[in-house]
DNA sequence: ACTAACATGTAATCTGTTACATGATTGA
DNA sequence: TCAATCATGTAACAGATTACATGTTAGT
């Protein structure tokens, strides 16, 4: 997930490590936290991979910043991860709320699509068997703590919001299609 | 929060780590994975830590089962994981759920009620400042872009959702207050 | 006969964290 | 003058993953 942030927000244009990193802990609202020594090391591993290219600024103030360009290489990496994103990835709702950060920088509006279909059909799945039941047919039916009938309320109220906006969406670019949806060359 | 994970669900019995491996699982949902590399060696250092014990059950089918059973220690260790959970899982919707999934281990009413007042002021603060505005109040008013658009509604939704029901638990346990709040010995 | 589930573990590798090093600029 | 912010990086370590090794029992 670093790579799509770092390549998602560098599709938009040029910027310097430290900026990027403002606006990756952004993302995850305050408080979120990403370390130096995960973005530098992670940087330059995109750039020995040719997804990159760091320049140095002779602005000659302070240290010197690198100004950091994606590559069309970098590019269509950042479409295939958005194109295919991981099980993992779209079953948990944080990091696919991520890719949907990114995915207007998918140019083919049929792909934009599909990733929200796949997300709908998972949250659509047989009910999320909360905990060990075998017998009951979900868990909020038997569940008498009061903190995990919270988290059950709590997980179901954002599967609700996920599903709703997710439907309507795909409503509208159903009866938008063939007007101009797709935005690839 | 996997020594959270496991620490909570051996407070509630002991078990083998397989059967711990599946709960932990179901916690997250369907679709998540565990590891084996990730549990045992997590088991392992915990045993060292004096936090759980592994009996092996000579039952003598198959692979040996090991019976794990947590400590005194380890009860110890829970209710301060439970207690004071870091800034970061705090602020994070899924890591507080994961609290909250054993938040009723704690024995002081008093102390599991702070928890849910410090999750609320966090939600409660200045307005998650989603992305790069410096000048926009806040990223809702000025993202023109779809899916950026529904990440906020889902993310609004369910913070919107999580207020609530901490706001009406915190109101029932005022209203009780010094009948039977607390279960501490 | 084969597959899935039960059951515990190790090794190599990847990724991320914390803490540190370095140093300029801006505002109180 | 002192703290905060801008700016880029390294080193030691912690934590997790994937893939592998090993073997039984129950159902099709």
């Amino acid at each position: 997930m670093l790579d799509l942030k770092i390549l998602g927000f560098l599709a938009e244009g040029p910027l310097h490590g430290y900026e990027l990193r403002r606006r990756i802990m952004e993302l995850d609202g305050p408080s979120s936290r990403l370390s130096e020594g995960t973005l530098y090391p992670a940087l330059a591993r995109l750039e020995k991979a040719g997804l990159i290219i760091r320049t140095t600024e002779p602005g000659a103030r302070g240290r010197p910043r690198k100004r950091i360009d994606i590559t069309a290489a970098g590019r269509e990496r950042l479409h295939e991860l958005l194109r295919h994103p991981s099980e993992t990835d779209m079953s948990s709702m944080l990091n696919f709320l991520h890719i949907l950060a990114f995915l207007s920088q998918l140019p083919n509006a049929a792909e934009r699509e599909a990733v929200l279909r796949r997300r709908l059909e998972i949250l659509r799945a047989p009910a999320p068997a909360f905990f060990y039941d075998d017998e009951a047919p979900h868990r909020a039916a038997t569940e008498t703590d009061p903190y995990r009938l919270g988290m059950i309320r709590i997980a179901a109220a954002s599967r609700r919001a996920e599903i709703t906006w997710l439907e309507e969406t795909l409503a509208v670019a159903q009866t938008t299609a063939g007007h101009a949806p797709d935005t690839s060359h």
